[in-house]
DNA sequence: CTCTTTCTGTAGTGATCGACACATAAATAG
DNA sequence: CTATTTATGTGTCGATCACTACAGAAAGAG
């Protein structure tokens, strides 16, 4: 199901395949395309918006790239190694539960707005409705992606619980299924050009409900 | 821009149009529609699709709706007609505020996850794509009621800081984006099997940053 | 050089898209 | 009855969909 001769055990100098070399640059064209499928989604791209768009012919694609859905699974795997970083090294880097969700939420509500990079509005992922009837791979692949976020809140919450740095009592799912809530309609009101500030002062609100429910007092205000 | 002779000023007994009578009920008709463009969206939905859920061949479809956007249009007022109370309602009766926050928030728990009515999972406005690019009509339209919400919660928000319910001090335009936010989360949530029992457990938690914010703390837990 | 391998551009595959022409059917108006 | 009006069913329009056959171009291997 993979091809095996991609990576053959000559790596160091590239040591030029055989026959004409490719022309564009893969990773480049990758970029562009995942860029197209962010915009519009997966459906509504076409062939040749994307051709257009990467600046190759279609048979350059598919030989690179095999068809549409596999170019989108690795516009997806493009996506995450280029942008999660955005919105989770603040998150992977805090010292505390609170500080990592308060990041996280922070940093979304900047790279959601495009504030960060010229990157377009939104999550790929969140916003990514592939899973519609038809391309059922896809999208299990999607709903597969959008469950890290919870996995991850879980796993920090967990720690956090053993570190005495919140009650044993915390409902630790349905407080990361809030976390995941927030982060998810914070991508739909930036697709509605909401802005940065806007998203903020949303992320500051959630984060009340944060301080309550874990006895955070010292954090509350009003 | 309007079909003129559809409501002449006879209305009382039916009188018979002119010709044919139609064959189908354009009612039922669009409301198959509807549940069709609810589920896969107005892109991936064809008009073949339209034409079997519908029972009627396709010349009987362009000439009760004109056109596939013309189509979608009426089935978003056919949405908004027959679902509109499920989560609006208490909304719009409760006494205070708070109360219609939180009854608009566990009534989408409900609504979205599918609880309340044999209906698909999901707002089909704040789902809805039609605004990338192509459809700029569509698209707009599907803004202006997704822009709806807010303009509800912060009337009554309003109301509440006049009738001295909540602090003069409150933020209203980031606590009705807040209250918009969870709401949209909780769609992306509900398409991707988040049950009720998780969602009205969301709307719990984003119910304690609302009293955090509003200094109402009779209602806080921990 | 020739042979093999791989990529590129032209051109086009069958399938499906949204939308409609046309003839016929079913109603009212006279 | 005939004339008019409207709806339906068959068939199909040009455009676009995702995808490829094919021939030539550009590289290494011999």
């Amino acid at each position: 199901m993979q091809k095996s001769d991609e990576m053959s055990e000559v790596d160091k100098i590239p040591a030029r395949a055989r026959g004409r070399p490719r022309a564009f640059d893969r990773e480049a064209a990758l970029a562009q395309a995942t860029r197209l499928f962010w915009i519009k989604g997966f459906e509504a791209t076409s062939i040749a918006d994307l051709t257009e768009a990467m600046g190759i012919g279609s048979p350059s694609l598919y030989a690179a790239f095999g068809s549409k859905e596999a170019l989108y699974a690795e516009a997806l795997r493009h996506y995450r190694d280029n942008n999660e970083a955005l919105v989770w090294a603040g998150f992977f880097s805090a010292g505390t539960a609170r500080e990592a969700v308060m990041s996280l939420l922070m940093d979304s509500a900047a790279a959601l707005t495009g504030c960060v990079a010229d990157i377009p509005r939104g999550c790929m992922v969140t916003l990514s409705s592939v899973g519609s009837e038809g391309h059922a791979d896809l999208g299990e692949l999607v709903r597969t992606a959008r469950a890290i976020t919870l996995d991850r809140l879980k796993l920090r919450l967990n720690q956090a619980i053993s570190a005495g740095e919140i009650p044993v009592s915390t409902d630790v799912h349905a407080l990361a299924r809030f976390v995941q809530t927030v982060q998810n309609g914070m991508s739909i009101l930036a697709r509605d050009e909401a802005t940065r500030g806007e998203l903020e002062a949303v992320a500051e609100l959630a984060m009340l409900g944060w301080d309550t429910r874990t006895g955070d007092a010292e954090h509350r205000r009003g």
